[in-house]
DNA sequence: ATGATGGACTGATCGAGAGCAGTCTCCTGG
DNA sequence: CCAGGAGACTGCTCTCGATCAGTCCATCAT
């Protein structure tokens, strides 16, 4: 119990609604089946039907689409804490892959038991389908930032975003945070090519903003940056350990 | 009765799972509250809280958010049969606004009819849960959209894609469909300039592809136009008449 | 008739970001 | 110890689409 308590999952939901002994028993349940995955291994291929849904507790996973033309989108990140193909279970699409970024751990969830949890504590199912719309409105912001927003905002508010989330886990703050992805995995995400990406990071560092160097974000002026990247953490719909 | 078994919503539902007496009586309650909102202007603003979800009986809608810089851009479109803010009525973000493309007319729906239908009725729920989830599928779509494909490739998307929507309400068909957007929401919608979306429709019409005239929208070459757009239509989930 | 307004449409110019081609460095495996 | 590969990084060129600055044509109100 002890450890689920300090779950990625526990926190996050925490921030949301307290949860009682029985909630907390029932979180656990659902974390019964763990699981362990290898990086760069799809766990979840485009097309595959009626597969599981899995919470993250270690390391980041990419969701992504590929295109007939060979060029991929990144449609969002996965942080410890966060479900993964939870739409999938529900109903039978499984309309994008998921690929490890790192080694990571997961607990797999079934159907039956997540349905369980759900019919008997009705708030931890409230919870569960509050982070699942804030993943939802994560796409939506997503979706803007790429038709609306140049590459250096977009950049800026992709840093706030994983940072905010990062840090309701524990995992990060406002001076910065881990991060194991490539310029490669920042290109696909923000729809633009490797190389751009590479010179905005530049851009980036040389007035003083934000670092992005051996798989480690240091944000320099949080203030700046939030100004850059029009960023409005209202979608995120976390009062935040950032703002206290 | 006979009224709710022809609505948009109860076609669209019926081609994803036969509905017995029961769920049609239970759909047609959620029905009683009919409202009408005129074009232009917003039935929900972003950042509002705490309001009902809508289900569309006629008319056209576009969901979208605004920039602090002044751009929109278009989410979604709400076309007859389609739910509208469902996510925050079981939440509390409204993290974009609403807004009536045309005079509509839509169906007021209560947290708590919903909630009732939900546990009456699993087999609807399961339907509404199925539709949402496509919602879902259609953003990611589009964000795919937005960040790798091409502006003709992203109109030709666009138009296949509400083509066979409509299809699904029986609004439209693999010849065309009305369609009373204007140049400036395909703009907003598709991440480009007004501007732009004119020579687009030009080119794509010279190509004797498809024609965007007076409200109608004319596909000449499907065949083309979905080999254009790159259109693989297993996102939407829709055997769909488009395929028989 | 006379504006006013909104939508479609066009030409000219400019710039953000793509694409190509290549270097440098670190890491891993034979 | 060397080869090979991944990832970071750079300079150059070119294109896609934005921006500016309009016109033309309806509809609607005065």
């Amino acid at each position: 119990m002890k450890i689920i308590e300090n779950s990625p999952l526990t926190r996050k939901l925490s921030a949301f609604v307290a949860l009682s002994e029985v909630e907390l028993a029932a979180l656990e349940r659902l974390h019964q089946r763990r699981r362990s995955f290898v990086a760069g291994r799809d766990m979840v291929h485009q097309g595959q039907s009626a597969q599981a849904a899995y919470i993250l507790s270690a390391g980041w996973v990419c969701s992504y689409k590929l295109q007939p033309n060979g060029t991929r989108q990144i449609v969002d990140f996965q942080v410890p804490g966060d479900f993964l193909g939870l739409r999938s279970v529900l109903l039978r699409t499984s309309d994008h892959s998921f690929e490890p970024i790192v080694d990571i751990e997961a607990a797999e969830v079934l159907t039956v038991d997540l349905l369980d949890a759900f019919a008997q504590t009705p708030r931890l199912a409230t919870a569960i389908l509050w982070a699942a719309s804030r993943d939802e409105a994560m796409v939506v912001e997503h979706l803007v930032g790429i038709g609306r927003r140049d590459a250096d905002a977009r950049m800026a508010h992709f840093m706030l975003e994983l940072g905010s989330r990062l840090s309701l886990v524990g995992m990060g703050g406002k001076e910065g945070f881990e991060c194991p992805l490539t310029q490669y995995h920042l290109a696909d995400a923000l729809g633009l090519s490797a190389v751009h990406v590479n010179r905005i990071l530049r851009q980036l560092r040389e007035s003083g903003l934000v670092t992005f160097r051996d798989s480690h974000v240091t944000i320099h002026d949080h203030d700046r940056l939030v100004d850059l990247a029009e960023f409005d953490p209202a979608y995120l719909d976390q009062i935040g350990p950032l703002l206290k």
